[in-house]
RNA sequence: GGAGAGAUGGCCGAGCUGGUCGAAGGCGCUCCCCUGCUAAGGGAGUAUGGGGCUAAUCACUCCAUCGAGGGUUCGAAUCCCUCUCUCUCCGCCA
């Protein structure tokens, strides 16, 4: 949510940041029900002065034993009114509310302009290409080969856009996990935090996949109000919520694991093949929830966080400023990590990382007491994958392929491996 | 699932025979005083959100908030209803 005095005091100014995003504004409706706000808090707000002072004063009379029928007269029909202009007041909030949940956030100046990921700006490459002096085979042909892909059976189990992993290949993937929470943990400075998968609205609401994107969820049946979490970012940004942190606990840095649900409307027909846009999968996520003056600096450490990741696999990858067009809901700046993906011959996302500013924490009411004013202000939160499990798999058996159909394992992941230098097909 | 107890400010904890209660007291924190160090002591202050006014995130003033939402009442932290969560006991269970 954006400052609700930033958006009174200069929407036309806002419309035009929101305008690089591509979002519209609609200044007229929000001016409107601005000054119906205005004008029915006002009037609610008397009325409650007035009711507080009619009561204060029949309970003054009647502790001197004055008459208080004469203030009971005057009291006459001042609830129904007030009733009513409450009421009003409620509605006008609630409509105003949903405006503002409505609003994206507002693009950070760095941010490069542009309508859509083509206006995305290469920040830099990191690795070789790998070339191949035989015919590359996709991940889902090498996890074929080593007997531990399986879309068929996930097919029957459950649907299209999962996937049943076997053996070595299914090891591998928990080895990824493995590596990636102990080198956040133990090198990045991230403490390990273990979370519900299944989370409220609020929660949602809070990070800001609610109330506009509630068609990419899954949502449970039943009246619990449940919905599987698209991404840890839910549950752990949530941490901070409903909370005024001590300075000295900032920053918060947590590195999570946990599998994320997604339903993936509207991307019909894109990635049906193999691992890279799956209904589940598990990822890494990294959260920091740092004092407003240092959350750029974070940003930079986080994204170095992730790539740090690709370089300890030897994953070849650049980094991507996304354009205002192309960010996030919530994001005032993201930096996309792309992946090599020899098969596809182009790099694909395999980690985001954003500043949210105060966006989130506005909706989450997180906040920490600043020394220098002793008053409670919003932090800011930022998150990013560190990295996506499957798609670093499917990376990982396309990039380290060999021409046997074997894969070679990265120095790295071999302790989680039991030694295991290359995986190689049975028989 | 059954029975019971509870939810109050940064924390602990009174109030719950409805009225000067935004809320005693304590802890913590801030400032001042005293004390030739330390410790102790004395005094003052210390919730959050929002509106109006304003150049102002100053001041002034008003409103809301005692788990959430509704109700009764001139007036609700206090009474009634619903919900959520926590705790205890029983049952069940990975």
């Amino acid at each position: 949510m954006l400052d609700p005095r930033l958006l009174r005091g200069d929407p036309d100014a806002c419309a035009a940041r929101l305008a690089t995003r591509g979002f519209r504004l609609d200044v007229e409706r929000f001016r409107v029900l601005e000054e119906r706000r205005k004008a029915l808090q006002v009037r609610t707000q008397d009325l409650q002065s007035a009711r507080n002072r009619g009561a204060k004063a029949i309970g003054q009379a009647k502790a001197q034993g004055r008459d208080i029928a004469p203030l009971l007269a005057e009291a006459e029909g001042l609830g129904g009114r007030l009733k009513a202009a409450e009421a009003e007041l409620q509605a006008v909030l609630a409509q105003l509310e949903d405006f503002q949940l409505a609003v994206p956030n507002l693009p950070h100046e760095s941010v490069p302009e542009g309508s859509d990921e083509r206006a995305n700006r290469e920040l830099r490459r990191w690795g070789d290409v790998p070339r191949f002096d035989f015919a590359v085979r996709d991940h889902v042909d090498v996890g074929a080969g080593l007997a531990g892909m399986d879309f068929e059976s996930a097919a029957r189990i459950s649907g299209a856009r999962f996937v049943v992993l076997r053996g070595v290949v299914a090891r591998l993937h928990r080895a990824l996990t493995q590596f990636m929470l102990d080198l956040h943990t133990g090198t990045h400075g991230y403490t390990e935090v273990y979370v519900p998968y299944l989370v409220n609205a609020e929660s949602l609401r809070g990070t800001g996949q609610l109330p506009k994107f509630e068609e990419d969820l899954f949502a449970l049946r039943g009246d619990a109000g449940l919905y599987l979490i698209p991404t840890a970012e839910v549950p752990v940004t949530n941490l901070a919520r409903d909370r005024i942190l001590e300075a000295e606990v900032l920053p918060l840095r947590f590195a999570c694991h946990t599998p994320c649900f997604r339903s993936e409307a509207g991307s019909y027909g894109k990635d049906t093949r193999g691992m890279i846009r799956q209904h589940q999968f598990e990822k890494v996520e990294m959260v920091q929830v740092v004092r407003p003056e240092e959350s750029y600096a974070a940003l930079e450490s986080l994204t170095g966080h992730a790539e740090a990741v690709l370089r300890a696999l030897e994953l070849p990858y650049r980094v991507v400023a996304l354009c205002t067009g192309d960010l996030g809901f919530a994001a005032a700046k993201t930096y996309d990590l792309e992946v090599w993906l020899p098969a596809q011959g182009t790099y694909r996302e395999i980690s985001s990382c954003s500043n949210f500013e105060d966006f989130q924490a506005r909706r989450l009411r997180a906040r920490w007491r600043n020394p220098a004013t002793g008053k409670p202000e919003l932090v800011h939160t930022l998150n990013g994958s560190g990295l996506a499990v499957g798609r670093t798999l499917a990376a990982l058996l396309e990039n380290c392929q060999e021409p046997d159909g074997a894969v070679r394992v990265p120095e790295v992941l071999r302790p989680y491996l039991g030694g295991l230098e290359r995986l190689t097909p049975p028989g």
